[in-house]
RNA sequence: GGAGCGUUGGUCAAGGGGUUAAGACACCUCCCUUUCACGGAGGAAUCACGGGUUCGAUUCCCGUACGCUCUACCA
């Protein structure tokens, strides 16, 4: 019977929502729409003490603006409830008990400063990291060592302890990567990895074992960083006797910093100028604020699709692709084995390219709102919408329209005269004089583009001044400075009085 | 230290025994534009190293180097 393909978002709410978990999300995401399958958002808060108040939300917050989850949240819907590890507890125990009675775990009532004491023992030049394995758990007191009778009268007296897997020794564990194609590896060089630890919560280890059986989940994409304990899962999914069900793995590259080497972290962000996060984060325990790419004017489109091709790519030269195309063109066999440096250069220019592709009418009411919280309120939304349309090739970032159309809708905060003085003479004002009257003369429709011009043109050369000379003047008149558009763009469209009041403002400063 | 994974221009990368080794970002030059962009034309720049296998390796194999990840009652 062929099973369906159902993969899990599983992010872990302990702060934040960086580049690599929203990847990770959105290969998951691509890779089950491409095969019509079911794709469960889980929560992995076996971490009580990294926990976070509110990142929950703001994980579903991130991805339903990145477009990767529907409106209603897909946590608490869903057959295979409940989605978070602290509410499946019991569970998790139910499991850990089966495998401590057929021999493959054992309970461990160590106290953090026996492992400690055991780490140092043991340590040496040639063992840097001793581990509690094979090697060393003979040593420690567990029910390996104490007797059944001592195990059963300390758990009876509800001695703290924790489940841990006996690794065997010396097997050779092998499974098929999706990436990677065939890894094995020794089980004797892994540690017998704690299961259910002392507060009563899973592990990583064991929560996603069972949690992607009882799911049946068929596909599992993780980072690259989870290879290494891949074998602690496989025997998992062995002993539990669910081995025909074992998801395939896919094992992600990492995304690494830009300067030197290392997996991307938020520090990166602060320290070279860029964000990590898909949002804006509040840690709640600091009230640190990250800015994240959707405040700082980034289109989810262009988000999503800077981040599929970091790390993929379909052998064509295509770059640009909407989450439709990726669908379609996704395919696992094109993901990189190799991490690759986050570039955020390029990540503006795929911004940029959507601000060009996408309809202005997609994207302006978001820039709508980034002007009335800098105090310009828009009246007229098709005017809006023409002017954003005029400026866009300009603009790299939504929030760089404010700064490339603000002086539509104010009068320019300062005037850099300071670029206008060393060439200005008594001519040239004369001719800004004669232009505002011959400027008032325009009425109604004939106020455009191409009177404007001509206007301008003619009376330049009855004053025999190179209209060149002009254009640099006029400009910083009209927006304050030299950007924006094209000059008699912009007079058209801001209008005869304001054109005027802007001229005769620009002639009193320069007198 | 050990293990796993990786290595094509500065970055992202295509290709995968015989190629002038695509393309994009960034950079440089020019054109367009008397602002800045956009757009157009061009340029510089790459197969980590050493051995095999082969008529022929960037491509396959083995080493070496380098990098990354893991080596927690974190994920």
């Amino acid at each position: 019977m062929e099973k369906k393909v159902r993969v899990r978002f599983a992010p872990s709410p302990t702060g934040g929502l960086h580049l690599g978990g929203v990847r990770t999300v959105l290969y998951n995401y691509l890779f089950a729409k491409k095969n019509n399958g079911d794709f469960i958002l889980r929560i992995e808060d076996t971490d009580q003490t990294r926990f976070v108040e509110g990142a929950e939300d703001y994980i579903q917050e991130c991805l339903k603006w990145c477009g990767l989850i529907p409106d209603e949240s897909p946590i608490h819907g869903g057959a295979y409830g409940p989605y978070r590890q602290s509410e499946r507890k019991p569970i998790y125990r139910q499991y850990a008990e089966q495998l401590v009675q057929q021999g493959h775990a054992y309970y461990a009532f160590d106290t953090p400063d026996d492992l400690v004491t055991m780490r140092q023992k043991l340590q040496s030049e040639t063992n840097p990291t001793p581990q509690y394995n094979l090697a060393s758990r003979m040593q420690m007191r567990n029910s390996l060592t104490l007797s059944a009778d001592e195990v059963a009268n300390l758990l009876q007296q509800n001695e703290p302890h924790v489940i841990r897997i006996k690794m065997p020794d010396n097997e050779t564990l092998t499974f098929t990567d999706m990436i990677r194609g065939e890894v094995s590896f020794n089980s004797s060089l892994t540690d017998d990895k704690v299961l259910l630890k002392a507060d009563g919560m899973p592990t990583y280890h064991l929560a996603v074992v069972v949690d992607d059986y009882l799911m049946k989940i068929s596909h599992a994409f993780r980072g690259e960083e989870w290879l290494p304990n891949a074998p602690v899962h496989l025997l998992l999914w062995k002993y539990l006797g669910w081995e025909a069900d074992m998801p395939l793995y896919a094992h992600l590259p990492l995304i690494l910093k830009p300067d030197g080497n290392g997996k991307l972290s938020k520090r990166d962000g602060d320290r070279l100028g860029f964000p990590v996060f898909a949002m804006n984060w509040k840690d709640p325990r600091n009230s640190e604020l990250t800015t994240g790419f959707r405040e700082l004017g980034f289109l989810p489109e262009a988000f999503l699709n800077m981040l599929a091709v970091l790390g993929w790519n379909d052998g064509t030269e295509q770059e640009l692709y909407s989450l439709e195309e990726l669908i379609a063109h996704f395919s696992m066999d094109h993901v990189h084995k190799n991490g690759a440096k986050f570039n955020y250069e390029k990540a503006k220019w795929f911004n940029h390219e959507w601000i060009k592709k996408l309809p202005v009418s997609s994207w302006s009411s978001t820039v709508k709102l980034d002007f009335e919280a800098k105090g310009i309120t828009i009246t007229d939304d098709e005017k809006f919408k023409q002017i954003l349309e005029l400026v866009k090739d300009r603009c790299t970032l939504l929030n760089d329209f404010y700064q490339q159309a603000g002086f539509f809708f104010q009068l320019p905060q300062t005037i850099d005269d300071a670029s206008i003085k060393p060439k200005w003479n008594v001519e040239k004002a004369m001719f800004f004089d004669i232009l505002c009257e011959k400027l008032m003369l325009l009425e109604g429709e004939e106020w455009n583009v191409a009177n404007i011009e001509t206007l301008f043109k003619q009376t330049a050369e009855e004053k025999s001044i190179k209209v060149g000379e002009l254009q640099l003047p006029f400009r910083i008149m009209l927006v304050g400075g030299k950007f924006g558009p094209g000059v008699f763009d912009i007079a058209a469209l801001i209008g005869t009085k304001s054109t005027i009041e802007r001229i005769r403002k620009g002639l009193a400063l320069l007198v």
